[in-house]
DNA sequence: TATATTGTGTACTGAGCGATACACAAAACC
DNA sequence: GGTTTTGTGTATCGCTCAGTACACAATATA
């Protein structure tokens, strides 16, 4: 059927995304998505179509291989105390780790929500579908993990909430101060560990 | 001394921050700051030296017209829970009056943190400032709240840092799904009034 | 091998950007 | 009123941007 892509769509994808991941739609322009991928521009745009179309293949495997896995401590079989710790202790190695001017710093998600999401409805289904996602993943592993359910007050919506939220500020803290943002996620420690005590078998 | 300036350079710098705060540094032009301000460049140019000076007199603006005057609240005497609550009822009041998409949903400095603050020291500098001030601030509220302290373990720094994340939360998320945004705000009502419940006199 | 089909490289477009040069306008000071 | 100092308007700079036109390269099919 004609001449066969000689580059791996993957690669391409997530050289671009880390590009975006590091600076946003607006700051990265073609010219560094050529050097990044490898690619001229002419492939780029038959391949993608646009600057729009690579930086949504880029959300899309974004979503695939950063937030889904991470998100899965959340949502398998067995989840509860631990998967909360673990989900959070995660994300604070993740964000402890990483060198100062690393583009992978923060999330993705988290710098479209103040810059591209503000005006444009599909950033915004995108970013508000990771909250969500979120939210409700947490949500569920705080009913999990409560052994004492029924009678009582129900406050997984906003413990949930609490939780979702020392995520997301640690993710948009991440560049702006390191130190804070690991203090936010072990924040989220801490009271994972306060309303959910420890089994003393 | 020679000609005298002839515009209002309060209203003009807010014309500007408006625009600022509505889409960012980088997708406002000077062709758009010229339209708002009804100043031409060369006046621009003339008064504030560059397109960042004038961004940087708006954050200056920002500051002491929006964020200064909330975080009073909270700084003033006779500092306690009512201050706490108040705090975020008038935040929530603010998100939840404006509409859809008013240029002043959510807050300058925060979209900042996911924008330029991610490589500009300046802007990391004011924003980590602004965390700082609201932490420390609902630190201080907390414990001048908490009518028994001493003995016990001080939950005062964790609890600041719940509240903040919560508030910096509903602000990034203002213009992506504003009902969550005035729910994380509720969360930090009910959260407060969880730890210091009312004195029934 | 001939042909159709698809990927890639080169070179360019028009538009928009931030910034500037410079003449002119206006007001303070002598 | 003349001079100096400062603000404003017009016109344009050089550059970068996303996007495109089109020839050429490569390979699957016949």
């Amino acid at each position: 059927m004609g001449r066969l892509q000689s580059f791996d769509r993957t690669t391409v994808v997530q050289a671009a995304r880390d590009l975006f991941w590091d600076r946003g739609f607006d700051m990265v322009s073609l010219a560094e998505l050529e050097d990044a991928t490898g690619l001229r521009r002419s492939s780029i745009y038959h391949a993608f179509g646009s600057k729009r179309g690579l930086f949504d293949a880029a959300v899309e495997d974004y979503q695939v291989t950063v937030i889904r896995p991470r998100l899965r401590t959340l949502t398998g079989a067995g989840i509860g105390r631990t998967s909360l710790l673990t989900y959070f202790t995660e994300l604070r190695s993740a964000v402890a780790a990483l060198p100062e001017d690393s583009p992978r710093r923060g999330c993705l998600l988290v710098n479209c929500a103040a810059g591209l999401a503000g005006h444009d409805d599909l950033a915004r289904q995108v970013v508000d579908g990771y909250r969500s996602d979120l939210t409700t993943a947490l949500q569920d592993a705080l009913r999990a993990a409560d052994t004492l359910p029924g009678t009582r007050l129900d406050r997984a919506p906003e413990r949930a909430r609490t939780l979702a939220s020392l995520g997301l500020s640690a993710m948009l803290l991440a560049r702006v101060n390191a130190t804070e943002s690991v203090a936010l996620l072990d924040t989220a420690i801490e009271q994972i560990r306060s309303w959910l005590p420890e089994d003393t078998a």
